[in-house]
DNA sequence: AATATATTTAACAATTAGGTTAAATGTTAA
DNA sequence: TTAACATTTAACCTAATTGTTAAATATATT
């Protein structure tokens, strides 16, 4: 199901524009929220789902729970369009 | 919307296997829904998401209508997930 | 212990997505 | 022009998604 997480975290553009803000470096839930006009709750749910998907992964320190990009997970993406566009990298590896 | 939509269409497992199944070549929607379960309505709905997303592409030659792989527009996926990365290929370039 | 702050979870409403069957459209051939 | 075939579109249903507000949880502070 990795893949499939994947692409589907990736679909919504709020969760995206999240990775976007992440890429800079890690950020509080509160500080994600910020950024947004919609609900504090709102953004817990997608965060959560970009936990799900291992797009990122948190780290509480007190009150405050931070928010970092884990980018690993998009190696399978960029694995399956590069097969889907015909190149046989990966037959050359096996 | 062109990331957006490429996005969404590749979304759906269903929709990513039809792509895989065109990689080998262009197939009717007819050869398509043989492949799998559900009805050929479902699956020319599909078609038309992936369409829109300008992810294939379709010829009518008689009573069929054959669809075909277009893979230019992975492109802008595979840029945004190079620059999530921290790629700075991008700044070289401009 | 009580309160304030940060965040998540629960319950709900509106919208979107993906499936079905039935009807419509386009094309070929009798 | 009618019949048959390939495919799409329409109408409908159910389930999933995304947002809201209100309640719950976790931590820090007084």
């Amino acid at each position: 199901m990795a893949l499939q997480d994947t692409l589907r975290a990736l679909s919504d553009p709020v969760r995206r524009e999240i990775l976007d803000l992440l890429k800079v470096g890690r950020l509080s839930a509160g500080e994600i929220v910020a950024h947004f006009d919609i609900t504090g709750a709102a953004i817990s749910r997608h965060l959560s789902v970009l936990k799900d998907a291992d797009l990122i992964r948190d780290t509480r320190e007190g009150k405050f729970i931070y928010y970092e990009l884990n980018t690993s997970v998009l190696e399978d993406i960029m694995l399956w369009i590069a097969t889907l566009k015909g190149d046989n990298d990966n037959d050359k590896k096996k």
